[in-house]
RNA sequence: GUCCGGUUCGUCUAGGGGUUAGGACACCGCCCUUUCACGGCGGCAACACGGGUUCAAAUCCCGUACCGGAUACCA
């Protein structure tokens, strides 16, 4: 039998980053099992699903490269099956109309009115009371027939117990006692959610079950619809929940952007990289490894390496440098410093185009020196979009200067001021004239502009000047980038070129602020 | 309340009767680097608690505590 599982999210918001492990997880079993992955769109709650939420889980799917197969289903379009399926139970007596008139609408927090209600009960509720359950088929039918509006409830037996093998929680048994008698059809036909999902399950020959852990009692509520309908259940397999920092509900209303998926893709993540984190919460395959390519996760994923417990998606809210999991970030800058270059510069260009840096001949004439370029700057980067920001003064002739480096490394030394112009005479004397900027690549005087020469020229310009080492290369590199830090000097100075640097270098823009 | 689950460094986790309880991130220190990183080396840091069973328990059993989930004519 082929292995067949299903994602099925409801389109009330984003693609959050439980939904996205559960996504994730189910791809890999299928994927691993040679299966299939499907996908499943929950909106029959038609108040609250839209639209621009499955366009967004969908994009969420998209960008961590989880691509399903066979057609989304929509499950609001199954609804007439699922009524169908409801009245053959209802026929066969293993449900039952119930003409109780429905409740209203309870106030602003359901659950807290749910729990109250389930508290005041004190465990003594009976689940079989219902004065509609064992009444005559003449009765319950004439009554409908008269149009008295009415809920379908499923017909739970008053003795026995659910049973089933969770595929990461083992056996789990519910006795009857502890199960209402659940409702299938809302008195205006409208299906619910157990009822739906087994239905399309079943449609949609689903194998394995892998969802949340919140859907644990929900199991055993469906394990009775199945019985009831003489099919066999799935196999199940329940994810442990991720949560807050505080060991709390990990939610889009109160955390926000930062357990959206779109958001790490707009953070300039690279989706490769926040796969293997997420595979990495909740799941391992119980070795001392770190990094999984989506092969090795196909290869290396199984049922049994998933936990019992929660993890916590650690993040610091209003900490600019924590704001999401350490791990995740870190997880980030390892991809970016080791993947192949070409494939990494496949994500830059966009970045780059993005921000208006691009430029053709990257791709052409400056091939070699883009290439070396990023393979300098990579090292220090987190994100794809440091590529445009802290990158973007070797793109770019058009770049800022941070205040606090142009404090600490020129200002604080006047001399800089005309020093660094006259260091740029020298190199020039050295390595020939400059030329134009358009090849800042080309170097074209008598000695090389390399490293070695370069790191020559600059400390005979120190002894000279009777200053140190540090406070030429510091001062030059605010000048030259804008900023503090970056690579060694000497290799800013061959990467940025002879034209560029020399021009840089006597740019008086900073002295003028 | 009831039912179900869980509990190993701050976080993600390995281990599952005998281990100096391992790794990763984060943090700290040293080296490298006249910057900042990267890299290398090192450090800090954990078996929730109480009873059993056993020669031996982080590991098995029971209980307690704490945390989480569920308990709808929501999904």
């Amino acid at each position: 039998m082929t292995v067949r599982v299903r994602f099925a999210p409801s389109p009330t918001g984003y693609l959050h980053i439980g939904s996205a492990r559960t996504a994730l997880f189910n791809y890999l079993y299928a994927r691993h099992t040679g299966g299939k992955f499907l996908l499943r769109i929950e909106d029959t709650d038609l108040a609250r699903s839209t639209e621009e939420s499955t366009r967004s889980i969908l994009d969420g799917l998209a960008w961590l490269e989880l691509d399903h197969d066979e057609d989304i289903v929509f499950q609001s379009d199954n609804a007439d099956k699922h009524r169908a399926t409801a009245k053959k139970l209802l026929a066969e007596g293993k449900a039952y109309r119930d003409f109780t008139p429905k409740a209203a609408p309870s106030v602003a927090n359901v659950k807290d009115a749910i729990k109250d209600r389930a508290r005041a009960a004190q465990g003594e509720k009976n689940m079989r009371d219902n004065q509609y359950r064992d009444l005559s088929n003449d009765e319950s039918n004439a009554r409908a027939a008269a149009g008295e509006p009415f809920a379908i409830r499923l017909k739970v037996a008053a003795t026995g117990k659910t049973l089933f093998e969770d595929a990461v929680y083992g056996i789990q048994e519910r006795s009857y006692a502890e199960t209402e008698d659940l409702v299938l059809l809302r008195s205006d036909g409208h299906p619910l959610y157990n009822l739906a999902v087994v239905c399309d399950d079943i449609e949609m020959q689903i194998t394995h079950v892998i969802r949340g852990q919140d859907h644990l009692t929900n199991a055993h509520k469906q394990v009775l619809i199945y019985e009831a309908l003489g099919i066999t259940p799935p196999t199940f397999a329940h994810l442990p929940l991720i949560m807050a920092p505080n060991k709390g509900k990990l939610s889009k209303r109160k955390h926000g952007e930062v357990v959206s998926m779109t958001t790490y893709r707009d953070a300039g993540f690279l989706a490769a990289a926040f796969r293997n984190f997420l595979a990495l919460l909740g799941w391992s395959a119980g070795e001392e490894k770190e990094i999984y390519s989506l092969d090795e996760l196909i290869e290396k994923f199984a049922l049994d390496g998933i936990h019992r417990s929660n993890a916590i998606f650690n993040f610091t809210e209003n900490d600019p440098r924590r704001w999401t999991d350490d791990k995740a970030q870190w997880m980030n800058a390892e991809y970016i410093r080791t993947m192949p270059l070409d494939e990494l510069i496949s994500f830059v260009k966009p970045e780059l185009k993005a921000a208006k840096l691009w430029r053709e001949e990257y791709e052409d004439d400056d091939k070699s020196w883009f290439e070396n370029t990023i393979k300098l700057i990579r090292q220090r980067f987190f994100t794809l979009k440091d590529f445009s920001s802290q990158g973007r003064a070797y793109f770019s002739e058009d770049y800022d200067f941070d205040p606090v480096a142009v404090e600490k490394n020129l200002s604080k030394f006047p001399d800089l001021k005309t020093w660094l112009p006259e260091l740029a005479d020298r190199f020039e004397a050295e390595f020939g004239e400059a030329e134009s900027v358009s090849s800042p690549h080309v170097s074209k005087g008598s000695v090389a502009y390399t490293e070695e020469n370069i790191e020559s020229v600059v400390k005979a310009f120190t002894e000279e000047k009777g200053t140190k080492l540090g406070v030429i290369m510091n001062g030059a590199r605010t000048l030259l980038t804008g900023v503090a830090v970056g690579p060694s000097m000497l290799s800013l100075f061959e990467t940025l070129g002879k034209e560029r640097s020399i021009l840089r270098l006597r740019s008086q823009v900073v002295w003028n602020v």
